[in-house]
DNA sequence: TAAAAATACTCCATAGGTATTTTAT
DNA sequence: ATAAAATACCTATGGAGTATTTTTA
């Protein structure tokens, strides 16, 4: 039995959903499925009732639960003790940072850090906001790089860079032209979204809706670069930082048209497990990168 | 990641040996070797020292030691409230007894259950000893049949039937002729025995012990069919139930010679989990099978 | 040098993906 | 009718075995 599929079975009961679980843990529907008919067949018993939808468990269902639960905190723990184990490397930072952060942001930074480091490895993945909270907190990765940072008690949240917002839309798209754009221009607009647990998403909701504008969202995607191709192909316009859409104005395959009411950013931030033993060379580059003071 | 392997890993940092775990776990020491291998690549760490002999858990073996122990132990915990909660089966006997009772003693037994069940189906697994305690008290098993018994708090322990012991020696060997042989005789004889963990060579080694009689133990098996094998090739001889050499008996293939001091015999018994449910199918089978009252 | 562990190599079982069908609201 | 889960089918990979080499006491 894999701990894994005990970590999907708890997926499982938790969203409530074959599919969810699927997309969470990057696997087929198909593979969840088996994976949950594999503990049924190794423990000889129906652990879910699809005969009721939402699906239910049965009373086996909730006491291996409980039980998957409890081991996946006793692994998870231990992986953490682990990470703080393993004393701090001292030439090497471990970052995680979300695509669009990573991909056009963050290049600068990290150049100017080897200039000044120039013996320090810098490794970049590039993550789900999810995943890079979850590894962070597990120790695995030194510093994280998200959009609109949410705060957590375990965590040290630090500013960075706020991305200017623009519109996005095609260069036939009819807003292409104008110079600026006020934002109630967009009410009723076909929109591209990201989708519902891209912290984004809701980032941008909160900016329309204190204006009373409401989008049709047409399409919804979980990362910004396909949000950018639809955008290209004109099935509707999108509010994305200027930054990541840097490339595709340059070669004259979307717009960034800016808005005329107030200058609205998408606020970034650095996060770093607290009390996390860090070694000099973390130290640095939070330095470099973070804005200002603490947050 | 397994959840075998961290039994595996737990095994090996219990025994001290890779071999011996890989015994114990039905798997070839080049896959105990593997698993740890795989263990120290998902941690990057590791996990064992081999410079030394008996090898030695560095600090993160220490770590995953602890934590792998208490992981298994609230899986097994899982697995025997799953067993408990899975309402015994009216028609069903799962029977676990060790190769030489199951084959040989056990088939009359079952014979006659079968006469007056014909209704209910029984299940035999032919195990080790190890197993079928382990199993027992997950609650996998109904019933255990085992030689030489040890007392478990945890378990009801019945008397089975009494085996006789012979002494058995391939045609040829000069003892094969004499009608009946005092234990003395065996002084120095070239003598294939039981391996140490099996309970069976414990209890002979007892009654050698008991008569103060040295034999020259030449082979060690961990199954009563390969000391035949070993005995019907003149390797040595072998204290052996007359029950488990019938059939070799009258296939002349060995002779199995009685023993003048005393009337040697093997104690088996039933082991049943206590205050397990049990069905109507297990209860008969236990009154049938059980020798006298509870022990 | 002898026992134990690591490694090279091979094979097969199984896990996972895609595409499709079945099921439940 | 539609969304979600199960299934059929295929492929790739990883886990295990055998045989051999390397290591350590």
């Amino acid at each position: 039995m894999h701990i894994e599929t005990l970590k999907v079975f708890c997926d499982i009961c938790e969203l409530g959903s074959f599919s969810k679980t699927a997309e969470k843990n990057l696997l087929s529907q198909s593979a969840v499925s088996q994976q949950l008919a594999q503990l049924e067949v190794a423990h000889k018993c129906q652990l879910i009732d699809r005969k009721k939808r939402p699906i239910e468990l049965t009373k086996e269902g909730e006491l291996l639960y409980r039980t998957a639960k409890e081991m996946i905190e006793r692994y998870d723990q231990f992986r953490t003790e682990l990470n703080a184990m393993a004393r701090p490397e001292k030439n090497r930072v471990n970052v995680g940072a979300i695509f669009s952060i990573g991909m056009h942001t963050l290049p600068a930074y990290v150049k100017r850090f080897m200039v000044e480091h120039p013996d320090i490895n810098v490794h970049i993945e590039y993550l789900s906001a999810a995943v890079i909270y979850e590894r962070v907190l597990l120790g695995d990765i030194d510093v994280g790089l998200v959009a609109v940072p949410k705060r957590d008690k375990r965590l040290d949240v630090y500013e960075f860079e706020d991305e200017k917002l623009v519109v996005a839309c095609g260069t036939r798209h009819p807003l292409a032209h104008k110079p600026q754009i006020d934002i109630h221009q967009l009410q009723f607009e076909r929109f591209i979204s990201f989708e519902k647990d891209v912290p984004t998403r809701a980032w941008i909701d909160g900016i329309l809706g204190r204006y009373n504008v409401v989008v049709r969202s047409v399409m919804e995607f979980d990362n910004i670069e396909t949000v950018k191709r639809a955008v290209e192909i004109n099935a509707g316009v999108s509010l994305l930082p200027e930054s990541a859409i840097l490339q595709e104005v340059a070669a004259g395959a979307l717009v960034g048209v800016p808005l005329a009411n107030e200058n609205f950013v998408r606020p970034t931030g650095i996060i770093v497990r607290k009390g996390k033993v860090i070694g000099p060379a973390v130290r640095y580059f939070i330095d470099l990168v973070a804005k200002t003071g603490r947050d």
